[in-house]
DNA sequence: TCGCCATTGGATAGCGCTATCCTATGCCAT
DNA sequence: ATGGCATAGGATAGCGCTATCCAATGGCGA
């Protein structure tokens, strides 16, 4: 029954063999009990089970990676860790996996699609079990690197109904328009658009805030300000002051971040500006010191930690093989009208 | 010379034998030729490299870790990503280890230490190249399963001087002992430390105004505000509120950590108390947004960004198995006086 | 000239698992 | 009975690399 030789380089940990000699049966017969990958008899499991605990055998994630050719991690692909939003959808993504039984590996991209192809090679190179990216914007040879991976793969962050492809998210589009319906609704004349870092789904905000305000009929191009730069409270100031400064005046302004929003609010107290007297604003993500902000920020809530987990659970299902009925989840939003406008 | 037999489960990936065949030298000098393992012939490392380029070849990781017994990843353990702070170290580590061709496996221990032993327990399994692990203070088990498992590994943000103990980072005392002092010249006579989560480096910043203030016979244990619930603007609101409602009154505050102050700032803006006339704030780390407060924040910047850096550049020359000359780096860290003092 | 050792290329044997094929068993329909 | 087939355990052969030993070479002192 025990096949293994003397070994020459022991690393001195319990292996499989080690296992399958102390439950007496065949390595193959342990290595199928603890994956459950064929009918094993129920006897020959509990006998496994008994050696395995016993010993205190843990599998050796190496070997099983380089037998199998697929790893016990998922690569999850975000933009940037300084955004809070991507910091909740980690954390939920992270614990939801790990209960699966995998690692999380984090590539940071910084908003840039060549550092995401990099990155998304090197990750390939450790085939990963699964794939966790964020939205859908990205260059061919990325996305062509995905699909002839054939690791699973979910979208993060977007909702799409693209054929073959899954996704948990909601419309970003949606959410700014309805943000902006509600600032049309409160009877704001001129709502100006301010957006930093222009990624796709800051675009897609910008996207629904102008449909809104198309069909309002007061759309006007002066009042998009788009600045490529990164996101941050002291650029929010900055460009606070800057749409402040400018004629004809605004009397609301929806950021496309909180922490853009924030920063103006910021400034509006120091300029002694009111808000919303003065001019509203309202911001996007509901980020944490929203609530605390003075006057507290319009906002709109977006349920990061749900996506992450949806996401994570999907990507799970689809790396067991086991059929996923809804592809693309939309998870929505929830526009939170405090007193910024 | 080929000594590679038919594949039965080719995975189509270009492998060393592959690489062996093409500069017609044998595996193991391929092998040694691109780690450098050993003296190989130049011209024969020519042919190698020249092989590589043309097959586009890349090592299989899994195939490495389970041939040597180590990994080429390091596995970073932090208490928390919704501190910035960790943010900032992270990207810095991250940055620095790839350049040294390592990948970086994060672990977020929520500050429990019962989930980082079995974080770490999880991490050790994957055979990590390296360890970097926050702070010194973790339980015994903690602490032997890294002595034990002979994984070079430096220790992040605090400055020790443990003989074989590697650290990079500052002395969170000084650090506490210097804003105090600065508070102290210019002139308050009450000043509160207020403090929540209550972690090692926030007990040490404790320690240093303790310090401070008995040298200056100011202290009093009613000036202590430890709240052991997670860090967060919204806390440092109900705290400031809840330190103003108390008598005696205080004349300052100092908050371990930047977002219980920003969130201090909000609330007194809001109930109408002058910052820093009726009471000054000081925070810690300057994190984001800081300098934007209103008024702007004093506080202590910290070299996360150079800590993270410093330490993945000791940890590449641990894993290289090079001599590090100095041991514990102490990196320092600076009082900013703002406003709100 | 001879050995001795340092140097460097290669053969061999795994690392600890799993994919694949093979075989033994039992059960059913014929 | 008997063939056919599903079920389940095991033997075998790698996955793609590296550790280890071995052999060939060359330089050098005696």
């Amino acid at each position: 029954m025990n096949t293994s030789k003397v070994k020459s380089r022991a690393t001195g940990r319990i292996t499989l063999a080690d296992v399958a000699r102390a439950a007496d049966v065949s390595p193959i017969t342990v290595s199928r009990a603890l994956r459950g990958e064929r009918a094993v008899d129920p006897e020959l499991v509990a006998r496994v089970q008994a050696a395995v605990t016993k010993l205190g055998y843990l599998p050796n994630p190496a070997a099983r990676a380089l037998a199998s050719g697929v790893g016990s991690h998922v690569a999850v692909l975000i933009p940037m860790l300084s955004n809070a939003l991507f910091v909740d959808l980690l954390e939920a993504i992270q614990r939801t996996l790990r209960q699966g039984g995998y690692q999380t590996l984090i590539g940071v991209t910084h908003y840039d699609p060549a550092e995401e192809e990099m990155l998304l090679r090197e990750q390939l190179l450790h085939r990963p079990a699964g794939l966790l990216v964020t939205g859908f914007e990205r260059n061919d040879a990325t996305r062509n690197l995905i699909a002839q991976s054939g690791v699973p793969c979910v979208h993060l962050m977007e909702a799409s109904g693209a054929p073959g492809v899954y996704s948990v998210g909601f419309s970003q589009a949606d959410a700014g328009a309805e943000l902006t319906r509600h600032l049309l609704t409160k009877g704001y004349q001129r709502i100006a658009f301010a957006a930093a870092q222009l990624d796709p789904r800051t675009l897609q905000r910008l996207d629904g805030w102008r449909k809104a305000l198309l069909a309002a009929g007061r759309h006007d191009a002066t009042l998009e300000w788009l600045n490529p730069a990164p996101s941050s409270i002291s650029l929010g100031a900055r460009m606070f002051e800057q749409i402040m400064g400018q004629q004809p005046p605004v009397d609301a302004i929806f950021f496309c971040n909180d922490d853009l929003a924030q920063g103006a609010l910021l400034a509006a107290l120091r300029l002694g500006l009111a808000v919303p007297q003065r001019v509203a604003v309202a911001g996007f993500n509901d980020l944490t010191g929203s609530d605390q902000m003075l006057p507290p920020l319009t906002t709109v809530r977006t349920p990061r930690a749900e996506i992450g987990h949806a996401a994570a659970a999907m990507l799970l299902k689809l790396m067991r093989g086991e059929a996923v009925d809804v592809p693309c989840v939309d998870l929505g939003y929830e526009v939170l009208v405090r007193g910024s406008t």
